[in-house]
DNA sequence: TTGATTTCGGCAAAAATTTGCCTATCGATC
DNA sequence: GATCGATAGGCAAATTTTTGCCGAAATCAA
């Protein structure tokens, strides 16, 4: 697998917000920059998943309520591209059942409206400082072969996933094989395999 | 196959209410037990730990809002001990960040006061013809920003990630299995054979 | 009701993965 | 140089998964 861009400049910490208000986007948008984050703006869900596909994502920020595809629905269409980017709801009057739904669809927190912006940055500082690492392996894998679009077969898929799991341990236990087998109560020799068909180096 | 009175052959279903109004507990549990679930109570989260260790509980069902402990602090202490098992909260005035709270420490459901049974009953039965005893796969397992994800296996992870994508494809594919085959690129017996082992459903 | 379409599961062979055993390499240390 | 600890890989058996074939059950449309 050749990267193409795995070793040039380090890639600041990009920001999808989604909002059908323009106002608001812009207001979120432009505290975020002030905030030293690279940001992205959809006014829809369909723009937003075009930005996913044009740009590297590390977190979207959506309103939960908008016209045509709802916040949830686009979660899940998110879920269904990029499995693990971290999504931030936040919304007015959000309902309980709501926020169940944006929870199960993997949403990292759930802000009401209106948004303070030291929370909402305050939240992003905090994935940023936990997963900034865990996102670049994550890219590395999951875009690989996801040039596609659509129809990554489940095989890719997962494949994907476990490469991600691994790198992610690894990295977490500072390249110690050993605490990686402990951790995730795996076989030895299973995950020297893993390593050496998913193309894993320490 | 999904029938209420095939249930007799496994074990039953067992069900640990705890709240600390005991009227409420009285009544749901009267409820549940005429709709065929066995069940514990416990007016607080002390004696629910209790019951915990001694007996067999397949799903806790629980208030959030008790005197002493409250439902997080005992959903904390339960997923130390019992980390797979699955949550039911419901509360009377819920604030976004309590459920929010609730889900990230695995929750299945948050249900709103007064409690519907048939909506309570509705989430067990789904727990139970959906969570196979051998086989306990929590959503929080594959979730990224879960607290919890740090213990659990390898192996359950990769499972609990390949159940979500079969379930995101069933979802976005309104239930057809082919065009989930399609999209997946997954032979169609093996697709069979996951959904039943992951207890998928359409 | 009938016939076409879709979905499911039993079964067994084929294929792939996992695992245990044994040996080899690499560094750090004595 | 010898040794210890951690990591890897060859190999073959054990185990699991995948797949194709078959027929049955469920669903849908006249």
């Amino acid at each position: 697998m050749t990267n193409v861009s795995d070793t040039d400049e380090f890639s600041p910490f990009s920001v999808l917000v989604v909002d059908d208000d323009h106002d608001v986007l812009a207001a979120i948008a432009r505290y975020l920059r002030i905030q030293g984050f690279e940001v992205a703006v959809a006014d829809r869900a369909e723009s937003a998943i075009e930005r996913l596909n044009e740009e590297e994502i590390d977190v979207v920020v959506t309103d939960l309520i908008m016209p045509g595809t709802d916040g949830l629905a686009f979660a899940r269409q998110l879920r269904f591209l990029h499995p693990l980017t971290p999504i931030v709801f936040f919304s007015g009057h959000a309902s309980v059942p709501d926020v169940v739904g944006a929870m199960r669809l993997g949403a990292v927190d759930f802000l009401e409206k209106p948004i303070d912006p030291d929370v909402l940055v305050e939240t992003l500082v905090t994935l940023r400082d936990r997963y900034d690492r865990h996102q670049l392996i994550e890219r590395a894998a999951f875009t690989a072969e996801s040039d596609l679009g659509q129809n990554i077969s489940f095989r890719t898929r997962v494949l994907a996933y476990e490469k991600f799991i691994i790198e992610s341990s690894l990295n977490e236990h500072e390249g110690s094989v050993a605490k990686v087998i402990d951790a995730l109560k795996i076989n030895r020799r299973t995950l020297n395999d893993k390593m050496l068909r998913l193309g894993i180096r320490r």
